[in-house]
DNA sequence: TTGTAGGCGTTATCAT
DNA sequence: ATGATAACGCCTACAA
């Protein structure tokens, strides 16, 4: 540490050179191990660096090289395990490969988001991985691909935007899970998203801004149109976004007289809303009503009833972003990967569906 | 955006500059909003910027101040809520103070920790936030303040080191939670935390390399002494990290002919991990075993038993951390915060002690 | 009010 | 093999 006038400074790289009794360039040869130095010459640098107590500082080294070795990542919402997972596997991944993450969080609101990608790439960001809010409103992606910095999709696609992103096939368990509640005997199913409501009733036609609620809601359509199970708006229930949207939306959804026999929570946060709601208003799955839930975490099997899920690789699919982000910044080009899949793992939420018409 | 031979480059101040005809400073102030700009200019020189898509750049920015607005967060694990939670309130008080947040995970080792410090400062973050892994091992703690930057600890606190950290008074509770415990009847109670084992049989003199699990402890030794029940090695165990070994430590305690009636899991993973166990060996809670965790999150009240919990204000710790951070920042005094509190928060899990000595 | 010039700490280019 | 010097993009005296 060299002390200057009361106030510490860090010893930089012309410091350690006058110090070895070399010119600046040659010691910044000798600490970065490029170019090329003599035996004796190195050993003098590196011992004075050591004496000062040297470190690069990486800022500089930034600026020289263009690179900063840093990614961002921006997700909606980390309290959510699905992205508390993702995040690590990204964080793995990325640190294993000498990089590290600013992370970004967006309350899944898009001017936070674009605010967010404008604020990494201003720090210049080596690239970007990003859950998208919403598919509609991208500008922000775009510049992030004018700005010719990599951008990776994570969770979500967005069409027209030739960003790669880790598939995960979950239309196909989110299918199975279906057929399950059509076997147990479910007509009425509700599949209950936090997506904010398009406006108007919920048809096939209806666009949908988030391409993971299309995915699962395709699954599940899919099955009901193989059973000749009609399909009409009270499929879908928007706005079950943080626990008291959760609870008014089921108390909702349950009071009608056609109330659905069996619910898909489309995350992990809604099905734990809609547990604690559930318990509140005194009605007992699977008994009174059927659930399934999109995600499968550590809890999911000690929850009173355990509860019946669809497993995605979440770890895996950060890490899969991640290492394809760094691939990307290697001058690769993006590994094609076979979609992961999603399965459903049966356990105690789902039974026959209750015989009395209303569950509230 | 300006193409410069197939290359996309970001327009700097000096290109600004150019187009709207004055010299590279006065760009500078306009943009920068400081030092004195006549309107006349400053309209031309913000409508070049325009057109020419200028964004600055923070790293230079940062080189030039010495400021990177951004704190570095280092945590044992970002899969546990606890500290998912408390970067969440990390983050959002450092957005709205206008900073970001580098986030480094460290999987509790102390060697990762070491490495994680040392890039963030090298990367010139303003300050940092770390729960150390360990308050032994604490010398890279030590250059972050050779080197003036601010520190403040998280979640647990090290002696000898003069760092702000919030305080959470989680004694009162855990003895609460332990008075609780005793008036049911129990006697045989076990602590399971993820610390290393020390080696050796625990005592009460047995120095522990977490404040947070020494905290949680007295509470309990207190509660244990108060009423004159003996405090012997049983009463902590040791190694609980991961579901595999909170099974295996579940499994080897349980089987006892003296083995608890009740266990206090440290936190969450490990009350998760436990009731994963319990349930495959089919150890009834709280028939059969009575549970106390520490933490209370979402699914804690959904699990079947609904668990009885210590809960901490966890989002409000990392917003206090974050706040306090950056007012040490700003040049100001950290401020003096008066112990947050923890609460017992009574559910299910806890019942008579059972009536065989042997739990398996 | 505006312009000139130098510095921040590195990397990279060019001579020597 | 080594040294001098110029970027990188911004901020900030200081001068005009």
């Amino acid at each position: 540490m060299t002390e200057v006038g009361g106030r510490a400074r860090r010893a930089t790289v012309a410091d350690v050179a006058r110090r070895a009794g070399v010119a600046k360039a040659t010691a910044a040869r000798a600490l970065g191990g490029y170019g090329a130095v003599s035996e004796d010459v190195r050993e003098r640098v590196v011992a004075a660096a050591e004496e000062l107590g040297y470190r690069p500082n990486e800022l500089a080294r930034s600026m020289g090289t263009g690179r900063s070795r840093t990614i961002g990542v921006v997700v909606g919402d980390i309290e959510n395990d699905y992205f508390a997972l993702a995040v690590r596997g990204i964080s793995d991944t990325a640190a294993s490969a000498g990089y590290d993450v600013v992370l970004v969080n967006t309350s899944e609101d898009v001017e936070a988001e674009r605010k967010g990608v404008r604020l990494l790439l201003d720090k210049q960001v080596d690239g970007l991985i990003v859950s998208p809010a919403s598919s509609a409103d991208v500008d922000h992606l775009r510049e992030v691909e004018q700005d010719e910095r990599p951008l990776v999709l994570l969770d979500r696609r967005v069409p027209g935007l030739d960003a790669p992103s880790v598939d995960v096939d979950i239309a196909t368990a989110t299918r199975a899970a279906t057929d399950l509640l059509l076997d147990r005997g479910h007509r009425r199913i509700t599949y209950l998203t936090a997506l904010d409501d398009p406006g108007g009733p919920w048809g096939r036609s209806t666009p949908l801004v988030s391409s993971s609620v299309a995915d699962r809601l395709s699954g599940i359509v899919a099955a009901l149109d193989a059973r000749g199970v009609p399909v009409g708006p009270a499929l879908v229930r928007f706005g079950a976004r943080g626990d008291e949207a959760v609870r008014a939306a089921a108390e909702e959804v349950l009071r009608g007289r056609d109330a659905p026999t069996a619910v898909v929570a489309s995350d992990g946060r809604i099905a734990l809303g809609l547990l604690q709601a559930l318990a509140d208003l005194g009605v007992k799955v699977p008994r009174d009503l059927s659930l399934v839930m999109v995600d499968d975490f550590p809890w999911t099997r000690v929850v009173d009833p355990p509860l019946t899920a669809v497993r995605q690789p979440t770890y895996e699919v950060g890490a899969a972003a991640a290492d394809t982000l760094v691939r990307l910044l290697s001058g690769a080009a993006p590994p094609r990967r076979a979609p992961l899949v999603a399965q459903l793992v049966v356990r105690s939420s789902v039974g026959a569906p209750r015989r009395r018409r209303a569950v509230l």
